[in-house]
DNA sequence: TAGAATTCTTGATTTATGTCAAGAGCAGTT
DNA sequence: AACTGCTCTTGACATAAATCAAGAATTCTA
């Protein structure tokens, strides 16, 4: 089994070893390098990815400034999912912050996953639920939290991410400037 | 057809007349006054439940505030979502504004429907998708706009609301103060 | 390794938004 | 209709966070 089995394996809860391979060979290995674009704002998005290695950004451009939405690390999905799913030209654009490797799949063999295997549906049903969750979290964060306590919560969950990528980005995603984001850094 | 059939034949696209049937027949109507508490704080969340009429608030405790997340209106679902899925306390709280009308069906009838109707989480899966979607904005939100501007864009979306609910709580669920609120109010 | 380009930090200042407090407007109750 | 309790508004003020600008620290590149 993969790396890829293995998260897919971890992520969805597939035991067969043989569904888990069927899935893991529709994934096609792409390489990209520091600054490389995986998707531009308003291009179809046309496959669903999956960060093997390295850092990779979506963000919106929004008034000439570019708003983070989510950085996405080893082990993780990223796809504009409104395009994927709906065939819309995408809103966000996605940039490797670093070297990465990523697997991706098309939307066609995407669609192949349910027909081939049979509880499909249903665990990808629960690994969105999952994503739902994490996002109201999110909201919250934004109704209730100072930016200095978005920052600690953040931090405490995703610490590995401060040495990888310049952090700007990081304080976009939590929704405030670069500048707030180093005194908040000074002082804790 | 019900009135709740309906809603479920739009959301979930269920066109067998037969299994919306089965499905409607799970959920038991409920009717609640204003300011009845349909779930606390702590208690397990063990229903999921469809807003027939009036709105429901959902909401955290805070510091001693209270953090209004989303209200519910007629044709709209309420529940605490990780409680309900993953059996923890549930950290929302769920209070009637107005007198309601809802229906519930229970996690255990809430399964069965994946056993009795076979494209059920399929269809389930596409639903949640949009709601991330409509989540995903809404930290959009947070990350690129003004309170001006969220207000603007979350009037244009829900108009009737601002009818039907005391406007604190809307204030609230957008992430600014009562008064703030206020402000932007009379200035446009 | 030097120079260029980013990225991060820091200070000064401005602005948006929150807090506090008082009063006005409404809605529900008797 | 008067009382009671919410809810909303308004003003004065405080504060968090943004912006602007400059310089320091890194990182990249030739």
């Amino acid at each position: 089994m993969n790396e890829l089995e293995q998260y897919i394996a971890s992520y969805f809860g597939v035991v067969n070893a043989e569904d888990l391979q069927i899935i893991g060979a529709l994934f096609k290995e792409t390489s990209y390098q520091k600054g490389d674009m995986l998707l531009m704002e308003g291009k179809k998005c046309d496959q669903l990815s999956f960060v093997q290695s390295g850092y990779v950004r979506m963000f919106h451009f929004h008034e000439d400034r570019e708003i983070t939405q989510w950085i996405s690390s080893k082990g993780h999905f990223t796809t504009d999912l409104t395009s994927f799913i709906y065939g819309q030209p995408s809103r966000l654009t996605i940039q490797a912050l670093s070297d990465s490797i990523v697997y991706s799949i098309s939307k066609s063999d995407y669609l192949k996953i349910g027909e081939l295997v049979s509880q499909w549906h249903e665990l990808e049903k629960m690994f969105i639920i999952k994503c739902f969750i994490t996002l109201e979290e999110r909201v919250y964060s934004h109704l209730a939290m100072t930016a200095e306590e978005r920052y600690q919560y953040f931090f405490e969950n995703n610490k590995e991410l401060f040495n990888h990528v310049p952090l700007q980005y990081i304080a976009s995603l939590l929704g405030m400037s670069p500048e707030t984001f180093s005194r908040i850094r000074k002082k804790l």
